[in-house]
DNA sequence: TCAGATTTGTTGCTCTTGCAACGATTTTGT
DNA sequence: ACAAAATCGTTGCAAGAGCAACAAATCTGA
């Protein structure tokens, strides 16, 4: 069956490494995050590339857009955690496809408001149906109690975090 | 402050879009999960670039082959969830720039078995204890119970995850 | 009011990444 | 034993991403 020996759950080197610092990949939340994100992301990568010809920077801006409806890249950037050339590349391409239509925004003449054509609100409820399917796939082993957990978890880490960024450049 | 509209947690436009999938783009983890992750790389980004030039692959890299000692490219990528190239490529630049030495595999020999160099682990201390830093900072709002039951959870995920790639190309 | 600073979104340039193809080696099945 | 299939790692090429510079609009404060 091929899985050889996918991931080393075994014991650290350390010893060979000379001093511990103490630190431990193992709980090095950056790196975990990672390693779960890349591995989600890319189980659900097909399910818009294949037959959809998306990106994964579309997929997001996509999903943003069907959710929160009228809304500027500004605050797609927001939400996603994402750079704005991303953003802005992700945009011209699905406007280009016909799922986007921007709109210059009415009281600030900088922004665009984007929302879904029909087209692009077809797409986003097709691809909002597998996403469910899969979502459900990934959480059957979570209880709901251990998913809002982990939800609210994540939430606290993004505190955390703008906490510390807060105290950098203050 | 500028923290004008960080992240809408309003509510749905899901009206406008038509009909409904029960699709809800806030308990879909690749994008919780993406958005953690790009989060918390970000952040500490600086530890590893300024100052030693290093990618988030490179410094990816650096830190399993800390952490496991002897290891091949191959065991990086199952660990990390990375792809080869990606990894390939890591190594490379890490051992042009003298932090990794790679010496042939003695039982297989199309592999190479990957050591940090004294500099490498010199490196790896140094980042180490950074790392260490910034992952307490991040946990200080988590209890430990808590982060112990967050690594469970991204465990779980994983497992669900391969189990799900299992029954597919079954 | 109005000059300077800030914000939004786009673009050029460069570097990184992803995918497929490849050589070398090892494993599998007969 | 040996041909076919699989695996490890590298590389070419095209696409994507990151950063900085930029124009246009807005905000700030004197």
């Amino acid at each position: 069956m091929t899985t050889s020996n996918p991931a080393p759950t075994t014991s650290p080197t350390e010893a060979d490494t000379g001093t511990d610092t103490g630190f431990e990949l193992e709980t090095f939340l950056p790196f975990l995050l990672n390693k779960a994100a890349e591995a989600t992301s890319q189980a659900f990568q097909p399910a818009y590339r294949e037959g959809y010809g998306l990106t994964r920077s579309q997929w997001r801006v996509l999903a943003i857009t069907g959710r929160y409806g009228a809304i500027t890249a500004r605050d797609i950037c927001a939400i996603a955690h994402e750079e704005k050339s991303k953003v802005s590349r992700a945009v011209s391409a699905l406007t280009e496809a016909g799922h986007l239509t921007k709109a210059l925004g009415q009281t600030d003449k900088r922004t665009e408001v984007l929302s879904l054509t029909e087209e692009g609100a077809a797409l986003f409820e097709a691809l909002g149906r597998s996403a469910l399917q899969f979502d459900r796939d990934l959480k059957t082993a979570l209880t709901p109690e251990k998913e809002a957990q982990f939800r609210a978890l994540l939430s606290e880490l993004e505190t955390a975090l703008t906490a510390r960024a807060g105290h950098k450049d203050s």
